[in-house]
DNA sequence: GCAATGATTGACAGTCACTGACACATACTG
DNA sequence: CAGTATGTGTCAGTGACTGTCAATCATTGC
């Protein structure tokens, strides 16, 4: 069996854990014991009990970047990055997804310390996203690109992401509409 | 000796350990044995080693909502938000406490797990200025207040912030100057 | 068909953050 | 002086994570 398909298979057996149990609560020898392996074999294939959950957003983060690149150089950042969102928009579109990504957003919500590193997680796809628009600008020629405002738009963007995430799981609302609401009050003055 | 001049005492001991050793590298053991004490004693002033550093965040951030309550109620949000970051902007002005707070900052960058606990405090201190506004925004009759845009707007503002802390400790530039750059960058359009 | 090789695994021991329980000492209060 | 609150050390224990070693298993070359 290939490695992908065994995280997948303990990343299905611990987030049913995690919810029976929450996070805390469930021991990696649990999640061990339930796979079918010895503890020392669980971290071959997670570096952390963190990164069991936060393993999906990686791939989604990947998605994310992928995404930007496919967008046209000459549009403006604040709407490259909308567009480098719509893999969560679309995820959240797909009722499977949904409820699997917000049982995942609750599991994570009731960690602080899990919490933390998700922010984390979401803090270096900032930096990684911000770099790829710094690149592009830098390639297209035209006025200089200010680099610390690059980065804090990167990151007006993603706290419009944030917001509409946090608020879509408090009350059920469509996600969509929602984004693109914050995105356009915080959309900056400067195209 | 007061609960607070101990901690006083902990926190500069285990900072100068952790800018020699690094903060990972560093043992609670270590830290307790440079002060003078137990590590069970150690656990009873800090809930946790993160907690010795991210101690004078909390701080800061309490500085801030005082800051945020002592603005006039019809001042824009994002207005307030600027000055309620006013006490970070004086302490850079500071010599002695740019010098310290930027030690701290070397810390907390080189551990990723110390940096994510320092994003979830960021996270919740944004969360209390956005429960704070949202307040004033209720007394004050008027237009309805979208709550998803006022939290994206104080995570807008944040953004700025983070970005600019980021960008001044890579490159040494004059502090004020570069937030109000973000700042106005950013602003939302409807005031 | 077989041996060498490399990858995967379990078992075991060890480190470190953190917690609970208990005993002891000091200082304040009636 | 008895009682109580508070601060402390000691000890044992849990749980995440790491290093090491030996066994196993599949692949490759001959």
């Amino acid at each position: 069996m290939s490695r992908r398909a065994v995280q997948s298979r303990i990343a299905r057996t611990a987030e049913s854990l995690f919810v029976d149990k929450g996070f805390e609560e469930t021991t990696v020898d649990e999640i061990a014991a339930a796979v079918g392996m010895s503890q020392r074999s669980f971290f071959r294939y997670f570096a952390s009990k963190d990164e069991v959950v936060l393993d999906s957003l990686a791939r989604l983060g990947e998605e994310m970047a992928e995404r930007l690149t496919a967008r046209p150089p000459e549009e403006s950042e604040w709407d490259s990055l909308r567009r480098s969102f719509d893999p969560i928009v679309e995820r959240y579109a797909d009722p499977g997804c949904r409820e699997h990504d917000a049982a995942l957003q609750r599991i994570v919500d009731c960690s602080p310390r899990l919490f933390a590193a998700y922010l984390g997680r979401l803090d270096r796809l900032q930096r990684t996203l911000a770099e790829m628009l710094l690149h592009r600008a830098a390639c297209r020629p035209g006025r200089a690109t200010d680099v610390l405002v690059l980065r804090a738009t990167v990151g007006g963007a993603f706290a419009c992401l944030h917001a509409t995430m946090t608020h879509v799981m408090a009350e059920p609302e469509a996600f969509a509409p929602c984004l693109d609401r914050t995105m356009a009050a915080l959309r900056p003055a400067a195209v």
